[in-house]
DNA sequence: CGTCTTTTTGACCATTTTCAATCAGTGTGG
DNA sequence: CCACACTGATTGAAAATGGTCAAAAAGACG
């Protein structure tokens, strides 16, 4: 397993977050802003395939997607894989080792991606100082919260058909809110097996799948990609309304 | 469908709420208890089988579990439904609507329930205030996190063996850590039909594969209940490490 | 150009659903 | 007390969905 080292000594403060410019985002003020720049440790640079976080181990930090895409997944001890969400820029990641200090799942890189690193153990510092900021990761865990329901319900309950319409729109949704779309083209590389270990299907039927949305000219796939031909009938197939479109906060 | 009414005048203080006894919760300060015995606005009385909180609605309120059990599902347009979590005492029912004011799940009881009534709207103020309870907010949601990707692993990745194995084991180890096992004995009215809409099965399909655990000796089942006979053959069979065992906060 | 990963296909098998009844337990009103 | 209506549990048979195995085709990459 390919593990992320790699600490950059280059900090970006939180002042010039590149992703304040999004008007997705919430922007901090002043005061946050230069909290915030105490409160973020450093950079991690990670190569795609990295694992950054493994289940069962401890981790001291918490971790902010800067740049790049990753994932979020967890094993049965005979391998079998299940992904439970996909990591953008602004999203948290390791907030459940909170609890028990113990994760309960991997993470793992799709492109090179840029974390910003945070002491665990700052975080009622953080809790104290800023109630602000303290609503936003409530916010932030609640969101994530919302996300999972509506994948259990893919996954329990709709077809293999609904459910990768309902995978890919989701996918389209939030690369286009943090700009990762080239026109119809998701820019970010995700394969079938992916794909397959989100929607908890087989590689195998899930290319099954793929090939009917094609044919229902829905989609159409690209090495390592997908683009999006009708997002409409893809929400109307998979019955659901789509992502929030607010301003969401971010770390 | 049956709506939950008849808001009580009666209020337990917070001071003296009943979850302090167990050694399971982590006891509220002095300073914590009081304030909570004011962001407390009443209880709410609700009978088995209500509606609590309905998909697509907006409610003012948060509530918190101090008594009973009960359920958070979604539909589809075509009533397919699915179960995403049960609810137990010291449980927060309703912090997702927080973000878009916009309830995303439905809640229904299975017993009779009482209710802790909160306002959202001052929940900034708790936040301000009482760093160390924004933080047990915090917490609960992280919890509810790693809850819902086990369940996402659960539908996406078990067999419907396996799958029953695992919320059966996790439906005793919840009831248990609150006091509502008796013996072997869930206390908690379970239809198959619900474990149906949770395990993402058909009723027919759970009935057979619960017929199938009660053929291994692990279960037995009870007019609308489930009796546990080999925990540990149970968390074997589902490849799960249980719940952590350490203390929790509540509201 | 050769090696590796990813995608694709076919044939066959297993699991799960659907449909249709039946059975058991509970509560109701006559 | 009994007939009747309900809900929940159970069963069988047929059909559909999805999985497994094996292999080939198509890209990706050094």
């Amino acid at each position: 397993m390919n593990i992320a080292q790699n600490v950059k000594i280059c900090k970006v403060t939180c002042e010039k977050c590149p992703l304040q410019e999004a008007a997705f985002f919430r922007a901090f003020t002043p005061e946050e802003a230069r909290f915030m720049t105490s409160f973020k440790a450093g950079e991690l640079n990670v190569e795609p395939g990295a694992t950054i976080l493994v289940e069962q181990s401890h981790s001291a930090h918490l971790y902010s997607v800067l740049q790049g895409t990753a994932f979020r997944y967890k094993t049965l001890e005979d391998g079998r894989r299940q992904i439970m969400n996909f990591l953008f820029p602004g999203d948290l990641i390791g907030l459940q080792g909170s609890l028990t200090g113990e994760m309960q799942h991997s993470v793992e890189t799709l492109s090179p991606v840029i974390l910003c690193v945070f002491e665990r153990n700052r975080l009622a510092e953080l809790y104290r100082e800023f109630p602000s900021l303290a609503y936003d990761i409530t916010w932030m865990a609640a969101r994530e919260e919302q996300i999972l329901d509506e994948s259990i319900l893919n996954v329990g309950r709709r077809s293999a058909l609904e459910r990768a319409a309902y995978l890919i729109a989701y996918l389209y949704a939030r690369a286009r809110a943090v700009g990762l779309v080239a026109g119809p083209r998701l820019k970010m590389p995700v394969t079938q097996s992916l794909m397959a270990d989100t929607l908890g299907l087989s590689v195998v039927h899930t290319n099954r799948t793929l090939k009917r949305l094609s044919g229902l000219k829905l989609i159409r796939w690209r090495e390592r990609g997908c683009e999006i031909l009708d997002e409409k009938r893809l929400l109307q197939l998979a019955q659901w309304d789509g992502l929030s479109e607010q301003p969401r906060p971010y770390l």
